[in-house]
Order: C-alpha cells, then sequence, then structure tokens
DNA sequence: CTTATTTTTTAGATTAATCTAAAAAATAAA
DNA sequence: TTTATTTTTTAGATTAATCTAAAAAATAAG
C-alpha cells in the first residue's frame, strides 16, 4: 500500500482534490492548469498519467474525477500540509500567514510514522490556523458547517472559524482588523449600496468591511 | 544570496563535501558515483553544471574541490540535516537509528527563517543524534577531537561521543551493546588475534567488541 | 619506456515534466 | 443549424537527470 507519486503528480492530485470540493465533482483541465501554474497541454499529458496508474478517471474532453485511491493519497497530502502548519505556528512561533508556502513544501515529505508521530506531538489538532480541519490518520475529515460573512443577515451571530483565501496580505488585514480565529461577531447593518457590512465585534467595537473581506471569512453559527 | 540549487545539485554538494573531509581535498568522479548511487558518467555531467554555476573548481581528469559558495551550500544542507535528525528525536520520540532517511529528504526544504527558528526551538544543540557538530547560522562548525576506539591503547579511557556509521543495523547494535552516546569506556586489553578489543563499561560490565564496530565507534579522550 | 589496467569523459539514448503552435472537439452565438 | 468561440488534445521541441557503450586520458605494471 501507500504507493509514492512523484513530487509533481502529488501536486496534481491536491490541485484536483481542491477544485473537486464544494459540489463541482468534475474538474476541467483549464482549472487544472491555473491552480498548478501551468499550460493546458502539460495538464493533458499528466492526466493520461495519472489515469493510467488509477489516480483519476479521466474521460478525453469531459473532465476528471478522483478515484478512491487517488482521493486517499490527495487528502494525506492535505493532512500533512495542514500539520505541518500547526507546527510551524504553534512550536516555531511563524504567523498564520507565513505558513502556507513552506507547508506546501513539508507535504510531500513521505513518511507515515513522522506524520502520525507529528499529530500526536501537537495534540492531534483538530483545525490548522487557518481553521481548516485536519484529516485524520484514516483520512476522515469532520467538517464544521460553516457560513461566510456574506451569506449572513442582520442580527444575526456567531464566532469567525476559517478563511477561504489564504494570501498573506488578506490574513494580515484580517489580523489587523481583530477578526482572528475565535472572534465573536453580530451582523449590526447589511449596507446596501456596496454590499459592505458592518459588526460588533466580540461585544464591544465596532467595524465595518467590505463585500470582498467578508465573503472570505467565515464563521460558524 | 541564498541562490536555490536543485535537489539534485543539493545532493552532489552534500557528497562532495563530505567526501573532502579529512585532509581528502580533492574528490574523484568514481567517489561521487558511489556516493550519489549513480554512474561516473551521470557525475561527469553533472560536475560541468556546478563547474559553471562555479559550486566546484573541476578541470577534466583531476577531480572537484568545492568553491566557498559551493561549500557554505553543502554546510548548510548538513546543518539542516542534523538540526532536523535532533528534532525526530528530541521532540517526535524517534530512534537514533531511524531518523536519518527522513532527514535525508528534510534537508532539502528551502527557509532559512524556518531552520534558524527550529534551531532556536531545540535549543541551539551543538551535536546532532550521531554526535555529529552542528554548523552554526554562519556556518562554522565547531568539531571536537574525537578518536575511534580501534585507535585508542591500552588503559586509556574517553567517553562515547559519535559515530562514523550510520546504518540501522550498526546503530541498533551499539545500543544494544551499552555503548550509546555519553558512555565511558576503559581499555582493558587488545586482542592480537582478531583486533577486537575488551572494554569496562561506565565502571562496571566488561565487553568484547569486534575492530568493525570499534573502528566505527568515536571517543573524546 | 612500453603495455596493460583503471578512471574519466564523450556520444548517443531515455524518461519525466514542461512548453508553443496547430488540430480537433465541444460549446455558445447567430 | 450553420458559424464562431472556447476548450482540450496532439505534434513536435526543450531541459534536467539519468543510463550504456565506446573513446580518451591517466596510472600502474612489466
Ligand atoms: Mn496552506
Ligand atoms: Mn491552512
Ligand atoms: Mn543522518
Ligand atoms: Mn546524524
Amino acid at each position: 500500500m501507500s504507493n509514492t507519486h512523484s513530487f509533481t503528480e502529488e501536486n496534481y492530485l491536491k490541485a484536483i482534490y481542491h477544485l473537486s470540493t464544494g459540489n463541482n465533482s468534475v474538474v476541467s483541465t483549464n482549472q487544472i492548469a491555473e491552480m498548478t501554474n501551468t499550460k493546458a497541454a502539460s495538464v493533458t499529458d499528466m492526466l493520461k498519467k495519472l489515469a493510467e496508474k488509477n489516480l483519476i478517471n479521466y474521460i478525453k474532453y469531459q473532465g476528471v474525477t478522483l478515484t478512491d485511491t487517488g482521493k486517499n493519497a490527495a487528502v494525506n497530502i492535505v493532512r500533512k500540509h495542514r500539520l505541518w502548519e500547526v507546527f510551524l505556528v504553534e512550536k516555531l512561533g511563524f504567523k498564520w500567514d507565513e505558513v502556507h508556502d513552506i507547508a506546501e513544501e513539508l507535504e510531500h515529505i513521505n513518511s507515515e510514522s513522522l506524520i502520525n508521530r507529528l499529530d500526536d506531538f501537537l495534540g492531534n489538532p483538530a483545525a490548522d490556523p487557518h481553521g481548516d480541519p485536519i484529516p485524520d490518520r484514516s483520512g476522515t475529515i469532520h467538517q464544521k458547517k460553516l457560513v461566510r460573512i456574506s451569506d449572513m443577515y442582520q442580527d444575526q451571530s456567531g464566532m469567525i472559524s476559517g478563511v477561504s483565501e489564504y494570501s498573506s496580505i488578506f490574513l494580515k488585514l484580517v489580523e489587523k482588523m481583530g477578526l482572528t480565529l475565535g472572534t465573536k461577531i453580530l451582523i449590526t447593518e447589511l449596507i446596501e449600496f456596496d454590499g459592505s457590512i458592518t459588526l460588533i465585534v466580540n461585544g464591544n467595537s465596532d467595524r465595518t468591511i467590505s463585500r470582498e473581506v467578508a465573503k472570505n471569512i467565515l464563521v460558524m453559527l
């Protein structure tokens, strides 16, 4: 079991996995090309290879889905990525906006005992620094139901529990605005003109955020 | 600064570095081929490339030496390798015979802040689990003077402080014999017939070890 | 100082991953 | 339902890293 794939194959599997979450189960060549910063022609070549290895279901011109084997491989990479992010933040003191790129490299280290020991060392965390759930060693993901701030109603309240955008510039902004994970918010006004939203943060300070920001912050109701 | 080299280039640099310690400053093509598990022809190709990048001094048929740039790059990889080994043993609870292969992968992760934070997190260790010195962030190595047990004399004593063979089979044996790092020994007999050596371990138990084992255990007198 | 052996380099191929440009298929518009 | 546009695939090349077999240089033997 636990066949080993090349660095590149792993990145394609992960890209397909991320693209196929949220009911979009079938993923297109162009989507993959964009996510992996390659060209469509390169993607087609790789899709043939992954199909040959039974990691994806691929029919010419009809997009791809992951097989069970492919999905397992992808989830395992995601598990590693997120555990390493926890390590970097909790143990080494990195900020949440600094860890993604390093984790992109660490996620390709192949050692089951390493990752399981790391998991234990970190206290088997349920989520990474961005609130994303960490698959357990069997591959199961306990995803909490989260809603974008931009989808909330007036007077609704909840706790910030995730983000859907991981760029350093965005994460730093979120932090500066005091909207980090665990923060409690209450929607006080939905401004029709530009879609911006006013809310009360942790029961006291008032804040207005743009729709663009609101779309990328996830709340547990 | 801090130009980034390919995984493969890094492994060649490290191989040349390890081969050129201990006065053998000039390294041959065949030596490199053996250490990197490749063929001489492949090595020649790579040597041209590394010379082109000014990482080695290379004259056809005359072997290679590292340039200052090449040596810095190599030492940095060694630093990363050894720090990760400390992490694996001290924090994750791996045994000293289990960490080398994982560290071979981790040593190629490129992030200066990562490795410096890891260094601090580990308490700036001076040596790795096998007793090898860890270069500091400027590349300086504080190597203690060590001597092989096989080079010691009758009645000489010292403390085991390193090994020169890293295979799991050897390290497990050393551990089983109670000759781990920090152990004090006193040479009681040099057996002429087969070169084996008898010694007193930590002031009490007696033990005889083969010349082959004695050659690969290093002692601080 | 020749000849034989060993070491190293070159020549020519192969594999993985990528690209550009052109062809083919699918989708959208008219 | 033709025509136009977009998406995807193929064709043909390129680059990095590797290999085997053969040639060239260095070293060792006689
Ligand atoms: Mn990430
Ligand atoms: Mn994350
Ligand atoms: Mn090691
Ligand atoms: Mn070591």
